[in-house]
RNA sequence: GGCGGCUUGGCGGAAUGGUAGACGCGCUCGACUCAAAAUCGAGUUCCAAAAGAGUGUGGGUUCGAGUCCCACAGCCGCUACCA
């Protein structure tokens, strides 16, 4: 398409449009006690994932989550809701600060200019936005408010006894030591084995690792001293109160395996004078624990191994520590480890079994040490035949399978008193007798790990804490925001020394108080940021009070759409969770959740169907897009292409056939000149076809609207647009309640159109329409006549007409005669409307 | 290895257990045009057509299955020795 030749002059009324809802503030969402808030309203909060800024842009995957949540926030203030629908930046981050050291320029500035570049693409494509309540997390006033929520982590503990979060100064009250609060705070120091990587000059969470050495970066184990928040105690609750969310089952899954809740015992093996515990899920198998794997780095190992294994064992242990930089995935395929040369009592029967260090067994997990029952798990069979160790049977399967390596429930043998028992009472049997004997103890393992929360960046927000003397304090609210110093030098040191350490004068304060130098993870701001949109001008508090009352739910979460890609199912949607609830037990805020409705956006792929990538050349600028053929189409486009959670592959040519859609919607009202045309006519709509279809559209639209299910609803307002256009006149008052349900998904032409042929009020501010179920009803239908379950005739019938009636209408078609013909009808099946089937043989 | 998702024309995709392929793309033909583009109209699952076949494969339930049940295969994503 040429630029001189638009179907329509998007160029000139989407910057307009834009401009207009701007000024005039169209979008603006008032507060509880502000100037233009209805009471009567009620309230709906639908909410976008925000982006990080980087330097590329806006790519298509973010129009596609967000066009969604416009389309449901324009719709739902139409159906007459004080709609929250706000968008902002989560701007701290790795990247502009890796792009201050190459540059020199101080990463408030790059994200500065990111910030804008955003702000103006999501402003190019028309979003509904309340641009006021726009955050940043680098905003100082926002860093203040997610220094405050740390503190009050760092000044809580989690009770026990109500499995709540409480404030420490309870504990100081009932005269617990400074040592004694300190080991319990949400917030708490550690030393603990971190992935450190020198060249970026920061320790990466697990999850991280993989993605910056993929850029390059190393990346190696070492023990440092790190802020870790204990999430590990809500474990429980985060697994069980996702059944009260509205999330798709497949998130919920995947959060509660990445918990990983499991049940089974503690037990106590003696190894000479020392006692080691293992856990298990299957403590009915302890009579078949032929031998022990410590993990390699169990603290253990020196001092149990023989002085003959010695040499082995250091060997082993120094190749592991060398291998867990590498990936372990291909290491894995072949276990390995190597016999200490030690012996364990199994505390059941007194068997001696020998111990072995093997990297299978994980120090992260567990108590970093396992028994070992080859005949009933996979991995210590694997390892038994390669060492050529034991294998004894004690489970007996219930069907003819192996017992070699059977690992299913079955029933109990070789194993003293619990011979016969099935695998369930087994458990609870030896469970039971580990107790009486103090071997041992039920035990609930979480694979999940307290949150390493530290990092050693510049670009992040700074930890509002002092040191003295080797202890830690809060720094006072009213000290708060502490911002960064401004460096020279970004550049990693090259230790593990925190880069905010280089800033002597911020870090060296009067009697020998110094600044804690770490930094908080980007997750840090997006843990809470759906909060302050609430009120994110407040100064006093996170959030007043009334503006979280207001903004609340009944339902428990607090959000009520939230729309984003599955890429947060677990981090980021764990640790807003996690944060939300310590929230909620300190009662800041008074829901238990935040988020009661989640739906992901499925990923955009490129033309070829492949992941897009720089590296393959297939992205899709959603600029480009809009130059070419308007924001407008870009957003219809991407609502069309398909369902909304699910992987689709971008084409050009279907963004080429929305925007012809409406062109053709532009040309029912607007003549080549630009004049309105005379097909609009202000007499009554007599055409029944006509109307029937308008009223299914305004039905069928809203119905999908709600259901999220934007390509039905686009595929049916192209009918209607048929429709009128086959009808050849243009009646204006079911044109213009067909441009008010267009306008959630293309505002800009719809406003416009609306406004050429005469529409004072702005189309954004109007109710949405009724339909009419009068218009609705048809007299006749096509009923289809079947006759064994295969289509044979269709025929024009009213839609009242009584079995009897379609009987006969159908046994006169001859087409049906044909099929039934010498045969005996044996049933007849007749839905009205539908469908009649015969049965006959 | 584990978990999850997906599988319907040439393509993206529609189908409360009731006419498979809505809507759109592409393609074919026609109109308009000196011509092209744009636009408008007709057609388009397969087979030359009738008959028939047809929603990854094989079974099952049902008057009737893309849809429900069982088994299997392929593709995509996440995760990874979790004891």
């Amino acid at each position: 398409m040429s630029d001189t030749r638009k179907p329509f002059p998007f160029d000139e009324f989407e910057p307009r449009w834009q401009s207009r809802w701007d000024s005039e503030k169209t979008f603006r969402t008032p507060n509880p006690g502000e100037e233009g808030f209805d009471a009567s309203k009620p309230k709906y909060y639908v909410l976008d994932m925000f982006p990080y800024p980087s330097g590329a842009g806006l790519h298509v995957g973010h129009p596609e989550g967000y066009t969604a949540t416009d389309i449901i926030g324009r719709y739902k203030r139409m159906k007459g809701f004080n709609v929250l629908h706000p968008m902002g930046y989560d701007s701290f981050g790795l990247p502009a600060e890796q792009y201050a050291i190459k540059t020199g320029q101080h990463p408030a500035v790059t994200t500065a200019a990111n910030i804008e570049n955003f702000r103006r693409q999501l402003k190019s494509l028309g979003f509904a936005y309340d641009w006021e309540r726009e955050i940043a997390t680098t905003d100082p006033e926002y860093v203040r408010w997610t220094q405050w929520i740390f503190l009050q982590l760092y000044s809580s503990y989690f009770c026990e006894e109500t499995n709540k979060a409480k404030p420490v100064a309870e504990l100081e009250a009932k005269g617990w030591s400074r040592d004694e609060i300190d080991n319990v705070r949400l917030a708490y120091v550690a030393d603990t084995p971190v992935w450190w990587s020198p060249d970026l000059g920061t320790v990466l969470a697990n999850e991280e690792v993989e993605e910056w050495k993929g850029k390059g970066h190393t990346v190696e184990r070492r023990p440092l001293r790190q802020w870790m928040l204990r999430i590990t105690k809500y474990a429980q609750r985060l697994i069980d109160e996702l059944d009260t969310l509205d999330w798709p089952e497949g998130i919920k899954l995947l959060q509660k395996n990445w918990i990983g809740r499991s049940e089974g015992a503690e037990v106590i093996f003696a190894i000479g004078g020392k006692s080691v515990t293992v856990f298990t899920t299957r403590p009915d198998t302890l009579f078949g624990a032929t031998y022990m794997v410590l993990a390699p780095e169990h603290p253990y190992v020196s001092e149990i191994t023989t002085e003959d294994n010695k040499d082995a064992v250091e060997a082993y242990k120094k190749a592991c520590s060398a291998k867990s930089d590498l990936d372990r995935t291909d290491l894995n395929k072949d276990k390995s480890g190597v016999f200490t040369g030690a012996y364990a009592t199994n505390p059941v029967n007194g068997e001696e079994i020998p111990v072995w260090i093997a990297d299978y067994v994980m120090m992260g997990y567990g108590t970093g040490a396992i028994m070992a029952v080859p005949a009933h798990d996979v991995r210590d069979f694997e390892f038994a035949q390669k060492y050529d160790l034991p294998v004894l049977q004690v489970v007996q399967p219930t069907d003819d399978s192996d017992w070699q390596g059977y690992t299913a429930p079955g029933t109990a043998i070789n194993s003293g008193f619990l011979d016969g028992m099935p695998t369930k009472k087994a458990k609870g049997a030896i469970i039971h007798w580990l107790v009486e004997n103090q071997k041992g103890e039920r035990k609930i393992q979480f694979k999940l790990r307290d949150w390493l929360f530290s990092r050693q960046r510049y670009w992040g927000e700074p930890f509002p804490i002092t040191w003295k003397d080797g202890k830690h304090y809060a720094l006072p609210d009213s000290e708060l925001p502490l911002l960064a110093p401004p460096l020279e030098d970004y550049k990693p040191s090259g230790t593990p020394d925190p880069l905010l350490s280089k800033a002597r004068d911020w870090v060296e304060l009067p009697d020998g108080v110094t600044r804690e130098t770490n930094t908080m993870p980007q997750w840090a701001g997006s843990c809470w940021y759906y909060l302050r949109y609430c009120d994110n001008s407040n100064s006093e508090r996170f959030i007043s009070e009334a503006a979280e009352d207001y903004w609340t739910n009944e339902k428990p979460g607090m959000v009520d759409l939230y729309v984003g890609g599955t890429e947060h199912a677990v981090l980021h949607l764990l640790y807003a969770r996690f944060w939300h609830k310590v929230l909620f037990d300190l009662g800041h805020v008074r829901t238990p959740e935040p988020f009661q409705k989640l739906v992901n956006q499925g990923l955009i792929l490129g033309e070829d169907g492949q992941k897009m990538s720089k590296s393959r050349g297939n992205v899709v600028n959603p600029d480009d897009v809009v130059k070419e053929y308007g924001a407008d189409s870009l957003r219809l486009y991407e609502m069309f292409m398909g369902p909304l959670e699910q992987v689709k592959p971008w084409q050009m040519k279907g963004v080429e056939g929305v925007s012809r859609f409406l062109a053709r919607v532009w040309r029912l009202a607007i003549t080549d000149e630009g004049n309105v045309s005379e097909k609009i006519t202000d007499t009554q709509c007599t055409d029944k076809e006509l109307l029937r279809v308008v009223h299914e559209t305004i039905k069928k639209v809203g119905e999908d609207i709600e259901k999220l299910s934007f390509n039905t609803a686009i595929s049916q307002m192209m009918i209607c647009t048929n429709a009128f256009t086959q009808a050849g006149t243009v009646p204006r008052k079911e044109f213009t309640q067909f441009l008010t349900i267009l306008n959630p998904f293309a505002p800009h032409i719809a406003e416009e159109i609306h406004r050429l042929i005469g529409g004072t009020e702005l189309l954004s501010e109007m109710e949405w329409p009724a339909y009419d179920e009068q218009a609705l009803v048809r007299t006749e239908c096509e009923l289809v006549v079947q006759v064994n379950g295969k289509l044979r005739d269709r025929i024009w019938i009213s839609m009242t007409a009584s079995e009897d009636e379609a009987k006969e209408l159908a046994f006169a078609s001859d087409k049906v005669k044909e099929h039934i013909d010498g045969k005996t009808i044996r049933k007849v099946i007749y839905v009205p409307g539908k469908i009649m089937n015969l049965v006959a043989n």
